[in-house]
DNA sequence: TCTGGGGTCCTAGGACCC
DNA sequence: TCTGGGGTCCTAGGACCC
């Protein structure tokens, strides 16, 4: 076997900079949701120390001293880049899976080494070239091995932004050179245990038996142990595997505490969430509601509570989904708290296609459900989110809603937003 | 005053079956 | 005084990913 890795380096904090091409060079950060920490960052802001999830609040000093340039998160600039860079791969590469976002896996079988090296050049160049995003392609005999290619080819400059791992002895240099903490599926509870355990790299875990891997953790970590081995277990998978879960949750911009805020803004998380559910094509046959205090904060009461809402049928029509959310809600709300997060979490996905309704429950729908959710979805799409609304959501623009002082602009996906040259 | 959002998989334990 | 064995399904919680 044989994979590659194609990792959009920095991939946020390139989006911005695309746009505002003088920040080249310089430290660029992109914060979470409500500018809460940092989630992307340049590498010039990385040589700084800022660390990844480092709250803003604590590198306000670090910022302002060497002119960090800042940006609220823009998920429609990212979105609609990242299907530039996928497009791109797909149109270079025989077969891809997209991983994540910013990240896309290779199926290379049978690519003789030389023209592995030169398919690897040419992401390299024709990715920057077409879309203005940088990445770096890591290969492998195995995915989780692609994946250390790729932190080498990333870090070193030697790499060139490429770099092949495939032959034994140079992967076994490599692996020697690896902290066990960054292997692809070893997060920081295990490799605190590993430690522990006198295993400190990747070449050390890579000698562990599989059965020992799999009897004192799990089998997630055998697996691990024979990718690093040069055995590949991990499938590539062509096709995206089918939903499990629709999730809308949100720290709100400010604390907020009455039933009617938190009814609020699980309304319109709600709405979201079906949204997303008939876009896909998919009926959910329980809803999941939970709300939290803030759990960082040491002065507050806290509380935090969940209840799952299960419906007599799998169903997409919002209404019905309210209904079920603010029953959660009226079983789980206690008033004297300053609650801070709350989310909704669609589950028990079935196809709307393939869904076979049951002979004994009552018809599920209310009546003209489909027309009216298909007449929302049509309008909003065509008119902009929100154009049209539930009474539930409260007005369009809530107490609680994100803070986000730095947005960039949609320069790709509104019309109004067109960069001018 | 200030700490994101959206996912997946695995395991243990409880409820249930015959 | 004494109460089996083998199995499935579901869920909550914990780990991981980007």
């Amino acid at each position: 076997m044989s994979y590659a890795l194609v990792d959009c380096n920095n991939f946020y904090a390139s989006c911005e900079r695309l746009f505002q091409p003088h920040l080249e060079g310089k430290p660029v950060v992109v914060l979470s949701n409500n500018d809460g920490c940092a989630i992307a960052r340049s590498n010039e802001a990385k040589q700084l120390g800022i660390a990844m999830g480092a709250p803003l609040h604590q590198i306000q000093a670090l910022i302002k001293q060497h002119q960090v340039a800042l940006f609220s998160s823009n998920y429609p600039l990212y979105g609609d880049l990242s299907a530039r860079v996928m497009r791109t791969l797909e149109q270079l590469a025989p077969r891809v899976e997209i991983y994540s976002i910013d990240e896309a896996f290779l199926d290379l079988q049978g690519m003789p080494a030389p023209q592995r090296q030169i398919l690897g050049r040419t992401i390299h160049q024709q990715v920057k070239r077409w879309t203005g995003i940088p990445v770096s392609v890591g290969i492998g005999p195995t995915k989780t091995l692609a994946k250390v290619a790729n932190r080498f080819a990333k870090k070193s400059p030697k790499t060139e932004g490429v770099l092949d791992l495939s032959d034994p002895q140079w992967c076994r240099k490599a692996l020697h050179q690896l902290p066990v903490g960054e292997v692809w599926g070893v997060g920081p509870r295990w490799a605190k245990r590993l430690n522990q355990a006198g295993i400190d790299t990747a070449l050390q875990l890579s000698r562990m038996p599989p059965p020992l891997a799999r009897q004192q953790f799990n089998v997630v970590l055998e697996r691990t142990v024979r990718e690093l081995r040069g055995e590949s277990v991990i499938p590539f998978a062509a096709l995206p595997a089918a939903r499990q879960s629709i999730a809308t949750t949100r720290t709100f911009g400010q604390k907020i505490h009455t039933h009617d805020e938190i009814k609020e803004a699980i309304s319109s998380f709600t709405v979201r969430a079906a949204e997303k559910l008939r876009k896909q094509g998919l009926l959910a046959a329980a809803l999941h509601l939970f709300i939290t205090t803030n759990r960082f904060s040491e002065q507050d009461l806290q509380y935090k509570n969940s209840l799952t809402w299960s419906f007599q049928q799998p169903q997409d029509d919002t209404l019905t989904l309210l209904t079920g959310a603010h029953a959660a809600l009226d079983a789980i709300y206690r008033p004297g708290y300053r609650y801070q997060k709350a989310g909704v979490i669609l589950l028990g996905l079935v196809s709307a296609q393939h869904f076979q309704p049951s002979l004994f429950a009552p018809p599920p729908r209310l009546p003209n459900s489909r027309a009216l959710m298909r007449t929302l979805d049509g309008l909003n799409q065509k008119m902009g989110r929100g154009t049209v609304r539930f009474g539930a959501e409260g007005p369009p623009k809530p107490s609680w809603g994100m803070r986000q002082l730095q947005r960039s602009p949609a320069y790709t996906t509104r019309w109004s937003d067109l960069p001018q040259v």
